[in-house]
DNA sequence: ACACAATGCGGACCGGGGTCCGCTTTGCAG
DNA sequence: CTGCAAAGCGGACCCCGGTCCGCATTGTGT
């Protein structure tokens, strides 16, 4: 368990009487564990509400399928779906949680060149390859489940990428603006942008890794 | 009248008996017009219902405005509404047209440094503050008129930007994959990412604008 | 074993976006 | 001026995401 979950803290507005949604996840980058302890009946229809929803993803796709019938699916209240995962993206972004920890695990503390040991700009080339696959494997569900505008940005597994991505410029481009460059960088694997260029344009995967590789180059002044 | 509307070509489904809204906006960059010729009381109904639109997003906060309430301020039906503006994000962004217009007309046939004249790298530095001094101005309102993932990228002024970049990226970056850097440079930009950065992380709007022409010239290789 | 917080449950309910279709208005042709 | 098709209108209607609150389930302390 290396991060953390997904769900940002519930409902943002003041001490709403509903008890928050997953962990506070008051978000100390790196560590920390989903499902502080549920308790019984709570981490059933969990399991049984994210097997559901997987199903009917699966089988009609992330935008055909309505919370009450993942509620119906999983035998329990639409109510019950909403207090466990806040709301739709919510429920969304708990289907991906696996896939984006395994990403997680491989560049915080993996093996090189995605993990610590290898040169911060061939970290860089390497995640961006990465994460552009990972992105493709489920796009569909990964596109269905960006949240609302306004949110894009707060959302835990946008921050730990943006957290790395800025720590390896840091290294690679001293001089530059990390935080914001890191923000351009990660705008290139947005996935809304992905399903954009490869479903709409029709450009293939591996020009979007090529593109990716060599806007590292422009940006640290490597070139390898 | 310089480019064009903003809607989208109204709704994406198959043969709609609906008729399409607003102009069918095949886009050809650069010219063509809105309001192809409507009706005498379609044409006054539209301005009724900007007016009030506008009337009401300024006295309340885009997002506390409802079509319903729209339509009643406009004395016309909800039915209205939608066949003339689409859906939702369709009438806010008619609400920034206007202003979107603008600076079309700048970049393309003004004054340099921002219009034609000046060395293309100049010129992008130019676009970059002028589109993010453009974007600060009613951040608000621009936020509230993203459309939906999906149509971010598809959408008129979002083309006619990304168009323009990568014109001027072809000329000052030959060898690089200008459509794909193009979007990249325009993420920079994304009313999305500066409501983050200036509300959530308290950035003053200098900093992304010399972000920017860092950036540009990181891109460029040029420098000033 | 029992009592009694605390935690969770569920489904009635609400509000707002978007659709539909029978009726009205417009404006052109004769 | 009149007739008539096309264009436009509007509000009842549907659907779905999200909320609320009285009731049921848990599990802990004694």
């Amino acid at each position: 368990m290396l991060y953390a979950g997904f769900m940002s803290a519930a409902p943002p507005s003041a001490p709403t009487p509903q008890e928050p949604v997953e962990p506070p996840q008051l978000l100390q980058l790196g560590l920390g564990d989903d499902e502080p302890c549920l308790r019984a009946d709570a981490a059933r229809n969990r399991a049984r509400l994210l097997e559901a929803a997987a199903g009917l993803v699966a089988a009609r796709g992330a935008d055909a399928v309505t919370m009450e019938e993942v509620a119906a699916a999983a035998g329990v209240g639409k109510g019950t779906v909403f207090r466990r995962f806040g709301d739709r993206t919510g429920l969304l972004m708990a289907l991906l949680d696996h896939g984006e920890k395994k990403l997680q695990a491989a560049f915080l503390s993996g093996p090189p060149p995605l993990g610590p040991g290898a040169p911060p700009a061939e970290r860089l080339r390497a995640f961006g390859r990465a994460a552009l696959r990972r992105t493709v494997e489920d796009l569909e569900l990964q596109l269905a489940a960006e949240p609302e505008a306004g949110r894009r940005f707060t959302v835990p597994p946008y921050r730990v990428r943006h957290h790395h991505v800025a720590l390896l410029l840091r290294q690679a481009a001293p001089d530059a603006d990390c935080d914001l460059l890191a923000h351009t960088l990660l705008a290139q694997l947005d996935p809304a942008l992905v399903h954009h260029l490869t479903h709409q344009c029709g450009m293939p995967a591996r020009r979007l890794e090529d593109a990716w590789t060599d806007l590292v180059d422009r940006i640290t002044g490597t070139t390898a």
